[in-house]
DNA sequence: TTGACTAAACCGACCAGTCGGTATACATTT
DNA sequence: AAATGTATACCGACTGGTCGGTTTAGTCAA
């Protein structure tokens, strides 16, 4: 069982670059010195750079899924009231999960034309995570009180629009308040779109 | 009268290719090549890539600043319905501004840590449309009839999150319908926030 | 012994940028 | 009107360096 380091640290260094510099001006060079690991090492692990990059992608899912996972929405009886813990949960949590920013909406703009593969992969990972989003806020949709308020797949949808345009507003300024505006203002749009109060 | 060519030919060349495979992806060979130029005359009209950058920048906000200054809202008196109409507006024009995608976020992702002075010129930008969107949508905030209601300021910076996010996600799944989604459901949040009926 | 791993030299493709040169147009001089 | 100067547009072979990836030669632990 190959386990502990090389490969761990090729997959941290690598998301790291990726995240702040993007994938094309990302060199396996690079990575590999920052990881600490030879490039005998790297092409041992890691048949292409590409292949590296589908790793790294799975990394990063995984971890935002387990910090999903891990808020107290699943203590909350009330459906309509977990759903809105949820919502909170995210909120709290982004700078955990994007607080570096999004692989997926950055390899989404770098690589979908050049890099058929990854785009794939990538497409695949947000209509996961809109579907996870989307059940998890089914409750919020059903209690709609009010004319036009989106289904439940809708609010998921947008949350993740919202995120990704946060984070390359966030970027652009090297502000990353624009995420915590962004997401504040979604909170309140929901709300207002369910009719709950605060 | 300015020279109608070779110059021209390179940016609106450039503008496509950097727009589908981003800038670094994109080399000045093909630029030429596309443009049917030499690399000569390439080199005649720009100093480096990162000036011919610079360049589609500015010519790609100017074409969108007056294709937003087109719109009907010119002619609506009543300032409340004419900031609604500026927001329909930009809707219907969305297609024709972003359906290729959006410059300043592409490279706001693309090159805010490798290239400053562009990251820096995409910051400017940004600013610049988000203080004339909010000096457009003024009228809304001014009219808020709900508890929490956004200032025009927030309205603003929140349509071009939605923009931008949108186009994330309509890259990463080859599909331009996420964009008309999410500005819909951004037209209507806008709408509840300050209670105006439709 | 085998399989995970290191180290560094090496390769071919490719890339941004350079350089020497030609072409045209329009003045200025003779 | 011819000759000369000059500024700008334009050309494409070429250079120096970088990149992803390969190869070789070897280390170390189970």
């Amino acid at each position: 069982m190959p386990k502990k380091t090389a490969r761990q640290k090729l997959l941290e260094a690598a998301q790291t670059l990726m995240l702040s510099k993007g994938y094309p001006a990302t060199t396996v060079d690079e990575i590999c010195e920052a990881a600490g690991v030879s490039k005998g090492s790297f092409y041992h692990f890691f048949g292409t750079k590409e292949d590296l990059a589908l790793a790294v992608l799975e990394a990063f899912q995984a971890r935002n899924d387990r910090l999903i996972a891990a808020g107290p929405q699943g203590g909350v009886t009330d459906p309509t009231e977990r759903a809105l813990v949820l919502v909170d949960h995210l909120i709290a949590a982004a700078g955990e999960m994007w607080g570096a920013g999004c692989l997926l909406g950055n390899f989404a703009l770098d690589l979908a034309e050049t890099h058929p593969a990854i785009r794939q992969d990538v497409s695949d990972r947000f209509q996961r995570v809109a579907a996870a989003l989307s059940e998890g806020m089914a409750p919020l949709a059903s209690e709609a009180g009010i004319p036009h308020a989106p289904s439940a797949e809708e609010l998921a949808e947008q949350f993740i629009v919202v995120v990704e345009g946060a984070l390359v507003l966030a970027k652009a300024h090297k502000d990353w308040s624009y995420v915590t505006r962004a997401l504040e203002r979604f909170r309140q749009d929901v709300r207002r779109a369910v009719s709950v109060a605060t």
